[in-house]
DNA sequence: AAAAAACTAGACTGGACCGTCTAGTCTAAT
DNA sequence: ATTAGACTAGACGGTCCAGTCTAGTTTTTT
């Protein structure tokens, strides 16, 4: 038991085998974002990682936990700039507005999306996946938030009783109607000048319902 | 070609044909929302019909085409509460809380949420689905919304400078955080309470955003 | 009653795909 | 140079499923 497995062996984060580990991951995550679980084929993955299927099942146990192992890599590295500590130097226009549009940034974009969409169109087989997600993305963000907002009402700058319930709706906000469009695959990556708009209204409509007095 | 194929014979509406196409189309339903498109198979939709496979196939072409059905079957019916004219004699406050929780009660319901789960996580296969869902859903809302706000206008009880936008605003406000975790699964159907409470925020929130001065 | 059409139960075809296995090649360490 | 482990290419067994076909039964029509 104490000795490593093969499986184990080349798990050592010897630089060639985490090359080729990494290349197995990615190809299998650009496979799975664009087929789907179900779609998506072992055969395919490989044939994309340029390696051969055995491969893959002496890294990974199968396509389950090949699944769960990039859904857990994406969403580290695609909620990492969310998760970032907020520039609260400025007014909270800036730094609301600075907040919404690194997070319609992440969240819009096509990888965003399709992580989204295949955790939704799964999440009845990978319940545990949908909450990791949802707790390291969409709570992890209102959280940080909330904590802003709180500091902003000792502060009397505004008025906001329930900050995790504000920082939630601020998000809800931000989402607006592109956030649907996107699920459905209506409407491409939005261009700035989209993404900017939608930030405004919310953080308009935000202050609105806070403003002091 | 002006005769009747077999196929389409039977189509004719006389009650009992009918009775068995609905209890297909009835069958297949559960089957689709509950497994999702790749995970539903035609042989538990017979058998869930108490149905021969081949009678399927003499009323549905295919399993697209009976997915096709059940969809946009089901898109009239739940969306049916939402298309209704609004009761538009009471105040803004009494009028928009009653659309809002029309809205919520048919979307966080388990049918609508399986509709919309379904409907992402095929856009890919089906994107005229995707798009006759949208347009039947979520937009209608907004229009009917937007209409009603341009008369509160237009009458100087609040100012809503581009109705649509507005509308749409407001529905994103609704949905909340509730919507995303309904989505991944992570909550049961909301208590009526719940409900409430989210249709309270939204209203006050929107309205503090559009008070006239 | 007889004929036609609808329906049933279940077998069957063809194909996709997961995961395993085999046989042989490449690489690195001893 | 030899040997062990990693890797490749591809075949293979087993399972599942969409859609078709067959043979027999029930319902409807005439």
């Amino acid at each position: 038991m104490a000795r490593s497995s093969t499986a184990a062996k080349h798990r050592a984060e010897n630089g060639a085998a985490r090359s080729k580990r990494d290349s197995i991951l990615d190809a299998a995550t650009r496979v799975f974002l664009d087929c789907g679980y179900g779609d998506a084929s072992m055969d395919a993955v490989a044939r994309e990682a340029g390696v051969a299927k055995q491969t893959i099942y002496s890294y990974f146990d199968g396509k389950d936990a090949l699944f769960e192992a990039i859904v857990r890599d994406k969403c580290d590295q695609l909620l990492e700039p969310i998760a970032m500590p907020k520039a609260r130097g400025n007014d909270p226009e800036t730094a609301l507005a600075r907040t919404a549009r690194r997070f319609l940034d992440v969240v819009l974009a096509p990888e965003g999306m399709a992580l989204f969409r295949a955790l939704v169109a799964e999440c009845g087989r990978f319940p545990n996946l949908a909450e990791a997600f949802y707790r390291s993305g969409p709570l992890l963000a209102a959280g940080n938030l909330a904590d802003y907002l709180a500091e902003l009402d000792r502060k009397k700058i505004l008025k906001v009783d329930d900050p995790l319930r504000a920082a939630r709706l601020f998000f809800a906000l931000l989402r607006g109607d592109l956030y649907i469009r996107r699920l459905l695959d209506l409407d491409a990556e939005p261009k700035p000048a989209e993404v900017e708009r939608a930030v405004a209204d919310a953080v308009r409509v935000f202050l609105a319902a806070h403003a002091r007095r």
